[in-house]
DNA sequence: ATATTTTGCTAACAACCGTTAGCGCTTTAC
DNA sequence: GTAAAGCGCTAACGGTTGTTAGCAAAATAT
């Protein structure tokens, strides 16, 4: 067929792994067959084993790249000295970004880390679980300051992070309002109910 | 193996498609094979032939049943005299409540209807498509109304369905609050959220 | 110019998939 | 009591899956 095309500093296995991402979104991890993903690719299936080492480690990847990326930004938020109001709002528009931005590789990795293999799914549970406690900390003493309405805390960083993953719908629709309005709609909405009223 | 029991009124075609939601729920529709779900029934696979025509039937059962349950409930909120908040938020209880007490099906019919075969999943998609529209009517007369925050009443109703998926992490945590507990704090953020301030 | 590494190809594998055919036992209907 | 229908079994099918082996060509390094 030929070879896989470079643009930039990506190597070749970047290009699969962006690839996969655009495919694993629209078909799902297991329906996602390898020789699709060639075919996206420009290649024989067989070729790609050049780059990777399985289909396990591309969906590996993805998940914990975004997952990184979040956990890194909340390092940055919990260390800034704000209120806890701003902070959340800090933390949602940072996911509301990255959706509107990046949503192929942070949808995977929304939806299909079920589908990762041990010890990496594991990992990956830890890792989601430790960065909603550490959400729902800041909101907690958000509720102590006063500034949030007495709710319990892990269920609004459920629903804070849920209504985000809704993104994927707007990517999805035809008549929609720009990523910039969208996102200040959804902190609109979100910080709002949050708020002591 | 032995005889699918049944009990009540559940025929052994019920029994299937409850085995059927939970398993698609765990796994994944493609990741789910009829050896399995016949194992978790208690059957040898090619014995569940007799009483279903195909996976992808069990698949649209499902999304279809939930969807019509949602759709029904919708005739009747926009048929009741109350205000606009009040019917967002009898539609949103209606969708906990769903949630909370027959999630599998739900949560199946949320995240895997995009392997339904046609003419089905557009069927699906468009049912979906006109059951948001009249929830973003309902908001967009509140707003007339001046109950309701000047939002995009389309990005308001993506925000408040998704936000009631994320009851499925509720389901798995362990620390959980009971139901109605749920029920009131995500009706207190997502109502509080709308409401003109 | 030569040697080495990188990359892609064809062919094939073992495993698993959904589904069907055909046979016997058990339950139900008359 | 006998006929019909319902239900589950074993065996097997054609197809798809992720992946590997082995070889040729192209790119890179010396």
């Amino acid at each position: 067929m030929g070879r896989i095309q470079v643009d930039n500093k990506a190597s070749r296995k970047d290009v699969i792994i962006q690839k996969a991402a655009t495919l694993f979104k629209e078909k799902g991890y297991q329906a996602a067959s390898m020789r699709e993903l060639a075919e996206s690719v420009g290649v024989e299936a067989a070729s790609l084993y050049n780059h990777i080492h399985s289909k396990t480690e591309l969906l590996h990847i993805i998940c914990f790249h975004v997952a990184n990326t979040f956990t890194d930004h909340m390092d940055i938020v919990e260390a800034s000295k704000t209120s806890a109001i701003e902070k959340v709002e800090q933390l949602l528009r940072f996911h509301i970004k990255r959706m509107v931005q990046d949503y192929e590789q942070v949808y995977v990795s929304d939806r299909e880390w079920k589908h990762l293999a041990e010890p990496y799914l594991s990992n990956f549970q830890n890792q989601r679980r430790t960065y909603r406690k550490r959400f729902a900390s800041i909101i907690q003493a958000g509720i102590k300051a006063g500034s949030i309405k007495k709710i319990d805390a892990a269920t609004a960083v459920l629903i804070m992070l849920h209504a985000i993953s809704g993104i994927e719908s707007w990517h999805r629709s035809k008549a929609k309002i720009n990523g910039k309005e969208l996102e200040e709609q959804m902190i609109s909405i979100l910080i709002g109910g949050l708020k002591q009223s």
